[in-house]
DNA sequence: AGCACGCCGACT
DNA sequence: GTCGGCGTGCTC
């Protein structure tokens, strides 16, 4: 047998080992031996199939081929290679291992997160009778029987169908012994997933290219089939218009149906050709719109040419709406002239019709686009493209830092503080900014970073002139920047002129708004109606059970919900502690303020965005909808109402309570703070109308407000890098979070405590947490957060990561670790 | 991640 | 005894 496959030419003599990623969360690689056959077929990036423990098939990449032979082990067989050509690059494999280092994950699930679900194949087991012995039915068990029966009638079951027969869950050794009686055969199908679309094309055939010929033809059918000339004169028209007729356009131009064109081609009148369409072909993109930078623009633009001569990363500080966009579109254009490739990174949300369509117009189909609202085949299609160089941009969400580049000149990460950068769930918990940076020096690539609200870690770099930095202060277009008016609720409660929670200067200006039909966005940092509930008499607060917070009145729904964990209970109108019914609401939401808008301003048109109001599918997209074509004066919101609302008439925004946004409970505190600030001020003013942006808070001295006004990040962010030098979490460090998860919340109490006492023997001090006494939970599971502060270069984080992986492993083999699950994450600070 | 094995308690 | 639950360890 081996000498057959021996003979077909000399390389296939040589016995090959191809080591291979697998898509799981392994730590080992695994080695396979090359059939002979498939000697010439193997190569590094190309994708097999292996068989991995007693029946699981899966689809591997090969990571790196040797000639060595295992010596602890025999390996097995490699049963298939899938690709013609690698659709990995020698370059991606090791980024990925870079990611699974950088991110103490592993590279089994960096190449899950990378690789489109369709390139990884689906396998399903089958069960299907053995031909060849014909089976002696009276020495079979009942449930043998069963199955036998059934696979008389089915040739084939999978293992599911086999749980659904015999009613029970474990099959496995009933089929096993099955097997060793020769009785079934078990096989693997795997199945390709990715099917191209295909479009049928209409051809004429030659013959009739003589017109003599032609007229003959057409005499013919008019007499006898009027509808088939009249398709056949409509496939003509057509195909002067356009190179290539489809069958539909064919159809819908001539008004014939697919029987008249079917007996054409039966006719072989006409051809009909099935060809591979890309789903992706964008017709009629407008030529390359012609645009001229401002003097601002202009200006930046220059210097981050000049920057990029000796920095590698720079970035660009632009306020809201200044214009970053046309800048980026000239340096995506001279990267292309140089014949480099550009991937252009935006937050998912961004990622908007509107969005790509503007790019659209520059580059036409020299852009792909990628994100994960494209299905599978989508997504493998703008794979294959980038492989082949068909696209000069990428416009993409932080899974497009994984597509195969092979030249990539220029990276643009547009909102580069954007926290959907970062993937946290599930494993590579990696932050696409920081591994495009990464990328980009793989590369030899430059990387332009734009927002107008930096992270503090991507300031501090600036500053220390790790990157460049460059600066667009003015808003484009002759809007001129939104006037901020700090309003202290303090004073106007003393002269007694606040109407609930708005004070006077607010009133007059959501009124004046009303009377000009300008809209207004408030906004409040909590949503629901009440944050605590407290009784007058013995001061007791509902609390919530598992995370030790009060629990948030919803007068929508008049239950006490948990913000952190979803816990819900029934509201009560008598104090479960003393039994009073003097209960009162303390602190107000997004419900309150909406409720008593409505009562002071009847007359206007109120709508609430928060998460509440948001969960159903489309209720996002229709509040801005009936934004954006005025159905909504004001609109109440949390966070969302801070983000990508940029096109309706709004000229008012104000911040209900700045102080609720000044104490955020985590190590991003302050950076946090000022970025919504500054991002809800950023909202107002738009269609060459001045804004006006009002801050209500008892602290109309706080430093953060202050620096929000003068707009002056400079110094907060100078300042906050200097105090926060012996602060708890100072920036400039980098976090290692321990993530610790579990279905029970005392027994993560117990064990996250354990865990962290375990760090500290270790990295005493270093280890904060776990956090707070709350806790949240997302899919069941209760969750807890470890955190360990390095200072950048005071210690070797390669070295951290191995002993922090080795208490986690230690943690994991004691008993108290049951049910337990610990996942580490790496946050640069 | 699967999947087997093994140990344990619960039930026809 | 058999079934189902769950903890443990291995997969080239």
């Amino acid at each position: 047998m081996l000498e057959l496959a021996d003979t077909h030419n000399t390389s296939s003599r040589k016995t090959w080992f191809a080591e291979v990623v697998l898509p799981l969360a392994i730590a080992k690689n695994y080695t396979y031996r090359v059939p002979f056959e498939l000697n010439d077929a193997v190569a590094v990036g190309k994708r097999v199939v292996v068989q991995f423990g007693k029946s699981k098939l899966y689809t591997a990449v090969i990571h790196s081929l040797t000639e060595r032979a295992p010596e602890r082990y025999e390996a097995k067989y490699l049963m298939d290679v899938l690709d013609d050509s690698p659709i990995v690059t020698e370059q991606q494999l090791q980024f990925w291992q870079w990611l699974a280092d950088y991110y103490l994950c592993y590279t089994g699930e960096v190449m899950n997160a990378a690789l489109p679900a369709a390139f990884k194949l689906a396998s399903e087991t089958r069960i299907m009778l053995n031909p060849d012995e014909s089976v002696d039915r009276s020495t079979l068990h009942d449930k043998e029987f069963l199955i036998v029966d059934a696979l008389d009638l089915q040739p084939e079951l999978t293992i599911s169908d086999i749980v659904k027969l015999l009613g029970q869950k474990i099959v496995m050794p009933v089929l096993k012994t099955m097997f060793e009686k020769n009785i079934i055969h078990i096989s693997e199908a795997v199945n390709e997933k990715y099917k191209p679309r295909k479009r049928t094309y209409i051809k004429l055939n030659p013959i009739y290219s003589d017109p003599d010929m032609l007229r003959a033809l057409f005499t013919q059918l008019e007499r006898r089939a009027p509808k088939q000339a009249d398709a056949v004169l409509a496939f003509i028209k057509l195909s002067r218009e356009q190179e290539l007729v489809s069958k539909n356009d064919l159809m819908e131009a001539s008004g014939a149906n697919a029987a008249v064109v079917k007996t054409l081609t039966d006719k072989q009148i006409l051809i009909a050709e099935e060809k591979n369409v890309s789903r992706l072909y964008y017709e009629n993109f407008e030529e390359a719109a012609t645009f001229q930078l401002n003097e601002a623009q202009q200006g930046a633009l220059d210097s981050i040419r000049q920057q990029f001569q000796e920095k590698d990363v720079v970035l660009l500080h632009g306020v809201t709406s200044s214009g970053k966009t046309q800048i980026y579109i000239r340096l995506v254009e001279e990267a292309i002239q140089a014949g480099k490739q550009v991937l252009y990174l935006l937050p998912e949300i961004a990622l908007t019709t509107h969005v790509i369509e503007r790019l659209r117009k520059y580059f036409g189909n020299d852009i792909g686009v990628y994100h994960s609202r494209f299905n599978d085949n989508e997504r493998v299609e703008v794979w294959h493209r980038v492989l082949n160089h068909q696209y000069k941009v990428i416009l993409g969400a932080r899974s497009s830092v994984f597509l195969p580049f092979d030249n990539l000149g220029l990276i643009i990460i547009d909102e580069e503080h954007e926290t959907s950068y970062k993937q946290f769930d599930p494993a590579p918990r990696y932050n696409a900014r920081d591994a495009a940076i990464y990328l980009a020096s793989r590369y030899q690539a430059k990387v332009l970073l734009g927002s107008a609200t930096p992270a503090f870690e991507t300031y501090f770099n600036a500053r220390n002139h790790k990157y460049g930095f460059a600066e667009l202060t003015e808003r484009f277009g002759g809007v001129s920047m939104p006037q901020i008016e700090v309003v202290s609720i303090t004073e106007e409660t003393k002269r007694k002129t606040m109407q609930s929670h708005f004070t006077s200067v607010l009133m007059q200006d959501m009124q004046q708004a009303l009377n000009n039909k300008e809209q207004v966005i408030l906004f409040q940092n909590r949503r629901g109606y009440a944050p605590v509930l407290i009784c007058r008499v013995c001061a007791f607060t509902p609390r919530c059970i598992n995370c030790d917070v009060s629990l948030t009145y919803h007068k929508s729904s008049s239950h006490l919900h948990c913000h952190y964990c979803g816990y819900k209970e029934e509201s009560m109108t008598v104090c479960p502690a003393c039994g009073s019914t003097h209960l009162e609401y303390k602190g107000f939401g997004t419900e309150k303020i909406e409720d008593e808008l409505s009562i002071l301003l009847p007359e206007a048109r109120i709508a609430r965005m928060d998460l509440d109001t948001t969960r159903a599918r489309n209720a996002y997209q229709t509040l801005l909808n009936d934004l954006e074509e005025k159905r909504i004066d004001i609109l109440v919101g949390t966070q969302m109402v801070a983000k990508g609302l940029d096109f309706s008439d709004v000229t008012v925004v104000a911040i209900i309570n700045a102080d609720s946004l000044l104490k955020y409970p985590d190590y991003r505190a302050n950076e946090r703070s000022f970025q919504m600030l500054a991002q809800v001020s950023g909202r107002a003013g738009r269609r060459g109308k001045t804004g006006k942006v009002v801050i209500q808070t008892y602290n109309p001295h706080h430093r953060v407000i202050e620096q929000v006004i003068a707009n002056d990040y400079k110094d907060l962010y100078l300042t906050e890098i200097d105090e926060r030098r012996n602060f708890k979490y100072p920036p400039f460090y980098r976090i290692i979070q321990l993530y610790v998860k579990h279905k029970d919340a005392e027994q993560l109490y117990h064990q996250s405590e354990y865990l962290a006492n375990e760090l500290r023997k270790h990295f005493g001090e270093r280890v904060i947490g776990p956090e707070f006494p709350l806790i949240s939970r997302i899919r069941n599971m209760y969750i807890k957060s470890i955190m360990l502060k390095f200072e950048k270069d005071s210690v070797s984080i390669a070295k951290v990561k191995l002993l922090i992986r080795e208490v986690i492993l230690q943690f994991q083999t004691t008993k108290l670790s049951k049910g337990c699950i610990v996942q580490p994450d790496v946050d640069p600070y």
